[in-house]
RNA sequence: AGGCACGUACGUCAAUGGUAGACGGCUUCCCUUACAAGGAAGAGGUUGGGGGUUCGAGUCCCUCCGUGCCUACCA
């Protein structure tokens, strides 16, 4: 047999996964056993523009692990992939491509330009399927979704119509965030509020028929054009008597009342504050309590408006504001200019200063819908959150929550199903023919605006399993049982799904909610695209393979983490270890298969150390996958593999398993070892799919698959997920090997101190008046006597040994001599004994203190104060044992 | 401004209120026939400071210092 002595990911990443999805294995239909429970997951879609980053592979690190595990143990597994049609960034990158040619979307008109990026989506949209090929994710590519595919679409407008129906949608006119470069609306929640440094301005306006004037301070004088009040505290004692009066607006030949109103601070500025109801969201709200008409200055392109005086009409804003702070400089009304930093709120994608407008939108009522969530999180604590922290945060947001701003000034989207009458009359419907079937006529203009987004994404758990068809899928793996996503769209995405879950399908859309932690970088910045500290995921599949790299993310669990580099480079290692492990079975294996049934003859103390050992882990590691303990879940498969697996067993079974001889005893062992690699690979799987699948196709015996699978080609991923048998954990034999490890540790510990030549023979002498322990080590003799290169392994009742022994005291009152006739150094044997007879005090010290303190014996649970009783009384033995061989040396 | 996290070994991170661990790095030795991407051994911590609750605190409470995130913003 030829395997080469390392692993090399990229060959075993080639093929693999093209045959697992061509023989249907990501499918849940593969399982063909009618009462399997249900495992189901939607990816979050990826946005169709996006390629894979670092959370990309994080988020999708965990969905697979946990599909791959729930298949594997016999469950009807569905992990559905799917894209969104991301409006605004699509819409921007196909604009900046026509761009280049010279072009504008309005050239081309909007049939055209939808077609145009309906082509670029086909051609070159959805890089990230790809790359999650290469992930290795598990996802069911056949049920794969689009957020506006024709029945993703249906969707859509069914649930627009049901809440416009129902009252919860409506189309008002009012302040909203507004991108004068996207020239598009947005929510609250895709606008960014950035710091500033910017300047106060302090501008006097004269009141009517008195001398004195009323100071304003703005960071936005060129707004001054559409004022309609000035507003004081009404507790404000400077400002009381001039509530009622009127203030002369300068640069304009209009008059405005002074107001008051609770919503001024009077400590901050001058305690009078300028109201411009069409241009801020708090003036907007002062101006609907005291009726202020409002005055649009500037318009959707961030210019001055015919009403802004033809003196300002046509000026961009900035330029509008340096002509206004000119002026009043002129009329001496200027008081002073300040600098001042203040935070200003930007497009999340094409960072444009965001202009609030009043605007005629479409919004949707948030209560009812809130209500429904909070409920269901108060009364059935669901979704669940993982870690639970978050639930607060969800809650809490929901509970501020405000009306949704749901139109979107674009042509890439769900276009709002609603049409108008010449006579103005508003439609809305599920399709065309409805409308004029409602309307009457035929003479009908559809709204022009197209749905936000996330309205679309909102309905993905349930639209891409057919709502509102009644589906098989729908019925089959509604509701979903983790939804595994990033906290940034936990408002953005995550509620709305919740609401709109119960609202349409009464029941939540997902079970629980684990929350990823964050991939800084290695200074401890999040990584952007603009700050170009991202790292490339495939970068790191490249250099040390999707496995490790896998690894990796799976142990980084809900905490942000800095990226290391180091950390990939280990589990790198750790695949070549597993490698190799397999390497040296395989090269072993003649006359061998893998036989599950071996494991249960398990005869020898290694054998059955092993196996407990497996079954121990498999069953932690069950338990931590479950509870979303990733971190956990690595850390039990890495060092049951390595330090159980590897260091001890193979070592331990070498003998057997490398003899020359061919012998059943032979057969036996290579069995025994290859049965046990072969469950070891099966835990590794959901983590390392590619290495454990190149491994396991190699394996030679009968390989059995899960029954749910039963007449599927073979394949490590529909193998039986080992459960850990409790009647296989078998503690005596675990306490008896760790006897073993012990006394191997320390006489490699004194060969190192001892400065003995790795090469060299040594004898050994071990005293026990246990004589359990005596038979322990006198069966494995042989093997302790290969792995501490012993020329000699001495068992007797008492320490028969030269004076000139190094020394060690073992747990069980064992004791162990290393002659070392001509080598040693009395002196320095003491002093180590000597350092150990310190750590063992010190300990007892510890000990004795907690005894000592008579509240602990009485308040401190029993079987806890025994647990020291015994601890302390096995290091007074091992103590004086100690010091007997200490006084021995004098 | 409020809210929420976090602060543990040189680095990155673990640890149901019960003797502080892992990996990497570092030191010494070894190319021992699965693996030098390896093996053996070792050094390294008053868990940010202070106080409290408790028989017992890295863990719970208070406070201070530092860091990060979220929400809302004072024009």
């Amino acid at each position: 047999m030829d395997i080469p002595k390392q692993y090399d990911p990229k060959e075993a990443e080639q093929h693999h996964y093209e045959r697992w999805e061509k023989n249907g294995y990501f499918a849940p239909e593969i399982n063909k056993d009618p009462s399997a429970p249900v495992f189901s997951i939607v990816i979050p879609p990826p946005n169709v523009t996006g390629s894979l980053h670092m959370g990309h592979a994080l988020q999708h690190t965990f969905m697979d692990v946990m599909t791959r595990h729930k298949r594997m143990c016999g469950y009807r597994a569905l992990w559905l992939p799917g894209m969104d049609h991301a409006g605004i960034s699509t819409q921007l990158m196909v604009s900046r491509a026509l761009k280049k040619e010279g072009k504008s979307r309005h050239d081309l008109g909007r049939e055209q330009f939808v077609e145009r990026v309906w082509k670029w989506k086909n051609e070159s949209g959805g890089q990230i399927t790809v790359q999650m090929r290469r992930e290795g994710a598990s996802v069911d590519w056949s049920r794969e979704k689009f957020t506006m595919d024709e029945a993703l679409s249906r969707a859509v407008r069914e649930v627009f119509v049901a809440l416009y129906d129902e009252g919860l949608i409506y189309r008002g006119n009012r302040i909203v965030n507004w991108c004068p470069q996207d020239q598009t609306v947005l929510s609250d929640l895709e606008v960014d509020k950035l710091p500033q440094a910017g300047k106060l301005y302090y501008l006097q306006y004269p009141i009517k028929n008195s001398d004195r004037r009323l100071t304003v301070a703005t960071t936005r004088p060129e707004t001054m054009l559409g004022d309609t009040a000035v507003a004081v505290n009404p507790n404000d004692e400077r400002y009381r008597d001039l509530v009622g009066q009127t203030v002369l607006l300068p640069l304009t030949d209009r008059e405005i009342p002074i107001v008051a109103d609770e919503y001024v601070d009077p400590e901050f500025g001058t305690g009078a504050v300028k109201v411009t109801p069409a241009h801020d969201p708090n003036d907007y709200e002062m101006g609907l309590r005291h009726n202020l008409p409002q005055i649009v200055v500037i318009d959707p392109h961030a210019k001055m408006t015919a009403d802004a005086g033809a003196k300002y009409s046509g000026l961009d804003r900035y330029q509008a504001r340096e002509k206004i702070v000119e002026d009043f400089e002129q009329l001496g009304l200027l008081e002073k200019v300040v600098d001042y930093e203040f935070s200003i709120s930007k497009c999340e994608r094409c960072k444009t200063v965001i202009e609030p407008l009043i605007s005629t939108q479409w919004f949707m009522k948030m209560d009812q819908l809130r209500d429904l969530a909070l409920e269901m999180m108060s009364r059935e604590q669901k979704p669940r959150f993982v870690p639970e922290t978050y639930e607060k945060i969800y809650t809490n947001w929901l509970e501020n929550l405000r009306d949704w701003t749901i139109s979107r000034q674009l042509w890439w989207g769900h276009q709002i199903p609603a049409w108008y009458t010449p006579q103005g009359e508003v439609i809305v419907a599920r399709s065309e023919e409805e409308a004029r079937e409602k309307a009457g006529t035929t003479e009908l203009t559809q709204d022009p605006d197209v749905l936000d987004t996330w309205f679309s994404s909102a309905l993905w758990p349930f639209s891409t399993l057919g709502w509102p068809n009644e589906t098989d899928d729908l019925k089959t793996f509604y509701p979903t049982t983790v939804l595994v996503t990033a906290r940034d769209i936990i408002f953005l995405w995550v509620s709305r799904m919740v609401m709109m879950g119960l609202k349409f399908m009464g029941k939540e859309p997902f079970a629980d909610v684990f929350i990823t932690g964050t991939i800084l970088d290695s200074q401890g910045q999040r990584m952007s695209k603009t700050k170009m500290n991202g790292v490339d995921p495939i970068d790191v599949f490249d250099k040390f393979g999707v496995d490790a790299t896998r690894l990796t993310l799976a142990q980084v669990g809900s905490t942000d983490i800095r990226w290391n580099e180091k950390q990939v480079e280990s589990y790198r290692n750790f695949a070549n270890k597993i490698w190799n492990a397999a390497r040296f079975c395989m090269l072993n294996s003649e006359g061998a298969g893998v036989e599950p049934e071996v494991l249960e003859r398990s005869t020898s103390l290694h054998d059955r150390w092993i196996v407990s050992r497996l079954n121990k882990t498999a069953r932690d590691l069950n338990a931590a996958i479950n509870d979303y303990q990733f971190h956990e879940a690595v850390q039990t498969l890495y060092h049951f593999f390595w330090d159980d697996f590897c260091d001890w067993y193979i070592e331990l079974a070498k003998a057997d398993v490398t003899a020359e001889e061919q012998s059943a005893a032979r057969t036996e062992a290579r069995t025994r070892l290859l049965t046990v690699l072969e469950q070891a690979l099966r835990l590794l799987h959901p983590f390392m799919p590619y290495i454990t699948e190149e491994l396991w196709q190699r394996l030679p015996g009968e390989k059995q698959l899960h029954a749910a699978y039963a007449g599927a080609e073979p394949t490590v991923m529909l193998t039986a997920f080992p459960e850990g048998a409790a009647n296989l954990i078998d503690e005596a034999a675990e306490s008896r090997m760790q006897a073993i490890i012990e006394l191997i540790s320390r006489v490699r510990n004194i060969r190192s101190e001892m400065n003995i030549k790795p090469g060299e023979r040594i004898p050994i002498i071990v005293g026990s008046p246990d004589q359990n322990l005596r038979r322990v080590f006198s069966s494995a003799r042989e093997q302790i006597s290969r792995l501490v290169r012993a020329s000699d392994v001495s068992i007797g009742e008492r320490l028969d040994a030269p004076r000139a022994s190094a020394r060690a005291v073992l747990a069980g009152g064992a004791e162990l001599a290393v002659p070392l006739e001509g080598l040693i150094d009395f002196e320095q044997e003491r002093r180590r004994l000597q350092r150990e007879q310190e750590k063992l005090h010190a300990e007892a010290a510890k000990l004795e203190a907690q005894l000592g303190n008579p509240n602990f014996v009485s308040r401190a649970p029993e079987e806890r104060v025994n647990e020291v009783r015994e601890r302390i009384a096995a290091i007074a033995q091992q103590s004086s044992q100690l010091q007997q061989t200490v006084e021995n040396l004098q």
